[in-house]
DNA sequence: CGCTAGGTTGAATACGCTCAAAGATCGTGG
DNA sequence: CCACGATCTTTGAGCGTATTCAACCTAGCG
């Protein structure tokens, strides 16, 4: 068995899933884990721009790795009004813990058309107890959302519209940097103002106006579906960004010699 | 082996850590369980009223599991606010992905006088592997978590501050009634209104002001530490209050059953 | 008794919201 | 090929929720 870690020059390669390239970067890989990550990707299917694929409420029967565009997870409420909590780009888990929690508590839609391969809630369960890797990985990968989230709450709970947007902005700047779908200082960007809107808790017109002042101030470039940033140091200034909380990597190697068995014990190397 | 179910009228005992008492109540446990949960409550010590024992950009070195008091997450930005992101009451974990993520995101302080249990994060990896049954109420655990950060971003998001305040008391209120810690319709609150300022994302004033509405509107009566809920239907329907994302509980005995080797095949009841 | 921390209230201001209307862009069908 | 609708963007005007600044009150503690 034992075969060696899969080289790096091999998962530049496209078609490997974001979701792998994503775990190899933080902790490089073997045949054996890439095999069985892979097992997650063989249901794969698309799913229309636009469409709200679990509500609510809904029970939860399983999960999704997405691997193309955009999707979000949000929360309606009465008067009309709407709350994105989070976007799930290439390589995030929608829907991570489902094996334990019955229903979901908010409602998730695409946003682009979206490739997801779907794959059983149960699954983590096995990928955690029989690879212990994996199961760090998840882990890790499931504290980055977190991170995320709480920034969201800080995003929206302290800061001005301006530094809100600004913020976001990065946000999403720096997490397509990683899965390699930036170009220099821009991205594209399938996000209609309303969007934004809803996840910064503005109005549509107050962020029309906040996007404005940002492109006054000569920081943004925002045309239709892409997003440029003029100057990143000024806009990391003014919105008070630290990227380390999505850059964070630990060496895990050391933590797997001590909690493994056997069967893992390949050369312990990390980013 | 094959110790039997802790029997319910053994868990009511006050002495028995709120963590376990919490899980037990998911999912019964046995006594091997029991057991390995006791040892995350070997190290305990208390954390002094008002105190910043975790810093954002801190190592994180160890985990803490609050048996007794309050804590919070928070973020200071630059011009002196301050957001809090989620509480710690009896029975949570704090930094729960320590030992994937190298460094805080966030601070954590304590509210009141603290009594913690504190543990090596790398005890979570042993648990989850040896004990799968444990590895899920872990599992169960962080969604919850992420249930209520998010709860908290539409709380902030898009919600009058009115609607805000009655939200938060309606969640403190049901957290806290799960560890029995309530009285009828009360709860006693180590809160000063800054706290719910700074968690709502409010100004201390209008922070005031909402109390103020909320008691005149008879809804509410807040003493110095002690907050009563006049109206629980009225205040559920002003906030669009939701309690199950709460109060989520999956029968977990057939996920293990099919992913355990041996050693866990009692009873499968369920709450 | 005086200090400190927390709570309360008033007044002026501002940030962001709602309502309203008009421009821009794009796909589709006549 | 143009017209039409649909969706998204932009701008103006008035309003309102929440903020800031400032002062005073209250309770607890050394």
């Amino acid at each position: 068995m034992k075969s060696p870690n899969l080289i790096d020059s091999e998962l530049l390669n496209k078609d490997v899933p974001p979701l792998i390239r994503k775990f190899n970067f933080v902790q490089p890989l073997n045949m054996e884990e890439i095999k069985a990550l892979m097992k997650m990707h063989d249901n794969s299917h698309f799913i229309d721009e636009s469409t709200v694929f679990l509500n609510h409420g809904d029970v939860h029967k399983k999960c999704f790795i997405v691997t193309k565009g955009w999707a979000y997870r949000f929360n309606d409420l009465s008067n009309g009004s709407r709350q994105i909590i989070n976007f799930y780009l290439p390589g995030d888990i929608i829907s991570p813990f489902a094996v334990v929690i019955p229903r979901t508590t908010y409602s998730v839609a695409s946003i682009t058309r979206l490739e997801v391969s779907e794959f059983k809630p149960e699954y983590l369960v096995e990928l955690v107890t029989t690879q212990p890797k994996l199961g760090l990985l998840y882990g890790w990968l499931l504290g980055r959302d977190d991170s995320i989230v709480a920034e969201q709450v800080v995003r929206v709970g302290r800061r001005s519209a301006y530094k809100r947007t600004a913020h976001l902005l990065l946000e999403l700047f720096h997490r397509l940097k990683i899965i390699d779908e930036t170009e220099n200082n821009a991205f594209s960007m399938p996000l209609a103002q309303h969007f934004l809107a809803d996840t910064l808790g503005l109005s549509l017109v107050h962020m029309n106006r906040t996007l404005k002042k940002l492109r006054m101030d000569k920081l943004i470039n925002a045309t239709s579906n892409e997003i440029i940033l003029l100057d990143i140091d000024k806009l990391k200034e003014i919105a008070e960004y630290e990227a380390y909380y999505l850059e964070q990597i630990k060496n895990l190697s050391t933590i797997i010699e001590n909690h493994t068995a056997s069967n893992n014990q390949q050369t312990p190397n990390v980013a």
